[in-house]
DNA sequence: CCAAAAGTGTTTGCTCTACACCCATGG
DNA sequence: CCATGGGTGTAGAGCAAACACTTTTGG
């Protein structure tokens, strides 16, 4: 049907989690040439028999052994020398993971180490993942200011507080705890639980639920 | 390097003009198997020295013979049945052409016949081209919202009437005059020219142009 | 002088920002 | 009773929406 060589297909994920005070993204140093011993997106092939999506989430659970709490398409790479291997086009992954849940990270094949770095100092990467990256921490920023994607990186109960805590680090910058409070609250889209929080050595803090559909577009900040 | 089958890969255009009061699309009735006779969104096979913009540059020239006015990454879309050839992983791109610059459509090879469709009429479309099209809808509407796109369909002296002609196709909607014109000057993104259209049977229009870079992120309406 | 589109301001409500103190709990 | 983070209101500025009449030109 086609007359023309094809060029190999590849998905990426830049993973994305909160630990430590910190944005985190998951990054694995590659063992194999190109690029033998630098760091890089995970990522491989595309198999015939699975969807874009597919790949995604199999590479994902592979590196972390753990679903992705929010997955999304980002671009597509396709530069024709992108790869000093050949013709390889790239379609990068979005991907938000709960912190508690990750216990090890798994080096796979073709993998030394896995490990997760701050999104505000990362090292030298292999082929264009530095743009790739770039790419990813803007889509990030504007996904947390317009639609509801942060309750994917909160526990079904959260307090008003860890929420606020989510987007100072994401924008990396303070916002004012009573203008910040008053606009999730007028937004509709969370409510109060009975709960609140336990064994803190202070005022307990009111626990909330969200109410809608993660994803779906808001104006937050 | 790759122990797998390769996907093929194609490129999918959708192409937006302005034209007859109406927002247009360009669809192309195929002339082969599969789907044979139906209309789907002009596209083709991506070629391996080629980058995926390239591709849907040529393929866009091939059809209207112009340059598009602004072209840009939609989304890839790679389910595994989306086509019954077999694997075949599509990269959307959507494009924007000022239509004074069209003179005519160009059947290419495997092709019947080129035709212009209103956005808001079309008619039952091959493959997986429907959801490609909803897509592109949503993200012209938030591009002429959020950027100044909109200077990419017009010429490079305008009128504020013919600015918010635009807006008025696109969001199939009125605005309101006075307010349109006051938000469009508080951006201080155009400026006046010292010349007014000619011809005109009424008051002659102040022409104005536009100061930026196009595409640029600005909250227009 | 008529038809057609251009051009122009004000009021009202809403939203965003800046800002400081008291409260509840555990140790 | 102290340390720690939780929780709350108001005033002022800036922005968005509603709304109608006069001006300029060609025919």
């Amino acid at each position: 049907m086609e007359r023309y060589e094809k060029p190999s297909v590849t998905v990426d994920i830049v993973i994305f989690t909160i630990k430590d005070n910190d944005l985190k993204i998951l990054l694995v140093k590659r063992g194999i040439e190109p690029f033998k011993n630098m760091w890089a997106i995970p990522g491989g092939f595309v198999r015939i028999e699975e969807s874009l999506e597919e790949a995604a989430k199999r590479e994902l659970e592979e590196e972390t052994s753990v679903r992705a709490d929010y997955l999304e398409q980002l671009y597509t790479f396709g530069e024709v020398n992108r790869d000093p291997r050949g013709r390889v086009i790239t379609v990068a992954y979005f991907a938000l993971i709960k912190s508690e849940k990750i216990s090890k990270l798994k080096a796979t094949a073709d993998v030394i180490e896995a490990k997760w770095f701050s999104a505000f100092k990362l090292p030298k990467l292999a082929f264009d993942h530095e743009k790739i990256l770039e790419y990813a921490i803007k889509r990030l920023r504007w996904k947390f200011e317009y639609t509801t994607v942060v309750f994917s990186l909160l526990p079904e109960k959260f307090s008003l507080t860890e929420l606020q805590k989510i987007y100072e680090i994401i924008f990396d910058k303070k916002f004012d705890k009573r203008n910040f409070r008053k606009k999730i609250l007028s937004l509709n889209i969370i409510e109060k639980t009975k709960e609140r929080q336990k064994n803190v050595s202070n005022r307990p803090p009111q626990l909330y639920k969200f109410k809608k559909k993660i994803g779906e577009i808001v104006e937050i900040i």
